[in-house]
DNA sequence: TCCCTGGCAAATGTCGACATTCGACACTTG
DNA sequence: CAAGTGTCGAATGTCGACATTTGCCAGGGA
């Protein structure tokens, strides 16, 4: 028994799930009465994961109220995009280790597989597969408290908004977006590293808080 | 009343407060049931607060085990400095806004505070003066998430360190970097402060990890 | 002597219940 | 009719107790 589960972990993992299927959106009210009577658990454990959950940024909490799924504004949207872009940038060309053709040829497949995917029209695929891609480049950093900030960061946008990323660009647009982040990173100076990414994130944000101004 | 105070906080505020007094060291385990019965409180808030400071960074957490006060590696807390002075120098170098005559009178007066603080040898105004220092830097930025991780790795430095960061440079020194960081930031180049603000911290967490290595 | 094993104590994990607070709705009043 | 107020329901905050697991230590065997 590696890793003992805990019911905290198992109510987690299930308001995850409920954001991924859509069943819980953004602003709506997390009771934990609700998720203990779904689970079949008593409030203490359910306490705690929404507990948990507030600390990662998923949710609102107000004393006395409740939490809510976070709901966050245009500018909160690019801030948090702003900031992974810088994380992620700094991580990759902080790392300093030089790539192995083989990996330098597996990230490039993975660029290819992004604009299968998206022509495809499969955007679970399609998210999955960005996502593995940039977590085997920023992966690399051995600087852990960094990693586990960007994992955060990246879990929160990931969970919110994986939904929509897919539909921003054209498939085309998806592979060469991701090809040109591969070679600036090839390339190896670390200070257009750094800014490639930024710029990347940045332009995510944007068109992601576009979609949340003035419904 | 404006900000409703739950039992949740004022364990907090008691376990912060322990780690300043010294009574929690890294590596001591923090037991629920002794904090409870320290300040009267059933467990249910103490848990919580437990839990928080877990999310925070400031205890290691093991399932079924306990919690103890986090004990970093040498490593970690160099990496732990290299990422709030990337977050910390970002900040302030995208915040973009000029700083009026006032502010820049009031940040090199601080330097000068530094100084005599330190010459005085009362480390505690020296630290108070230092984290104000940084914080009329960073707080510009309108990057509300930004500043929350970086708030979150501020904190988690400070609890842990502040006691030994003041003796690692001479009173001259103290104040001599901090001007250098003005300058810098005072000039405008943004990645000359970035750059700055990187190396400043990556000093101090070098001088303090030397602290931690193989005594 | 060393290792294994079994049980004991203590700490965490979970539970159900009660106390307290907030938000909403209907009612009163000017 | 609008504004203020009182009450009620529901959700959170807290509590004490029980269940379960872990780490430790004593005891026995090779």
């Amino acid at each position: 028994m590696i890793n003992r589960q805990t019911y905290r972990d198992h109510v987690i993992e299930y308001v995850c799930s409920l954001m991924r299927n859509g069943q819980l959106q953004p602003g709506d009210k997390v009771r934990e009465s609700g998720l203990a009577a779904d689970l079949g658990v008593s409030r203490a454990p359910v306490r705690e994961a929404v507990r948990h959950l507030v600390g990662e940024g998923l949710l609102d909490y107000r004393p006395q109220v409740g939490s809510i799924v976070a709901n966050l504004s245009p500018q909160q949207i690019i801030d948090s995009y702003v900031a992974r872009g810088l994380l992620e940038g700094f991580a990759i060309a902080d790392s300093g280790k030089q790539f192995s053709v083989a990996a330098r040829q597996e990230l490039r497949q993975l660029c290819e597989l992004m604009e299968t995917s998206a022509a495809d029209g499969d955007d679970e695929a399609l998210v999955d597969v960005g996502a593995r891609f940039h977590r085997l480049l920023y992966g690399r950093t051995a600087n852990q408290q960094l990693l586990e900030n960007i994992e955060r960061l990246s879990n929160k946008l990931h969970l919110l908004f994986y939904r929509h990323w897919a539909n921003f660009y054209s498939p085309d647009q998806i592979r060469d977006r991701h090809h040109q982040l591969l070679e600036l990173v090839f390339k190896g100076d670390e200070w257009a590293v750094e800014q490639g990414f930024r710029q990347h994130y940045i332009e995510t944000g944007r068109k992601v808080a576009a979609l949340y101004t003035t419904e």
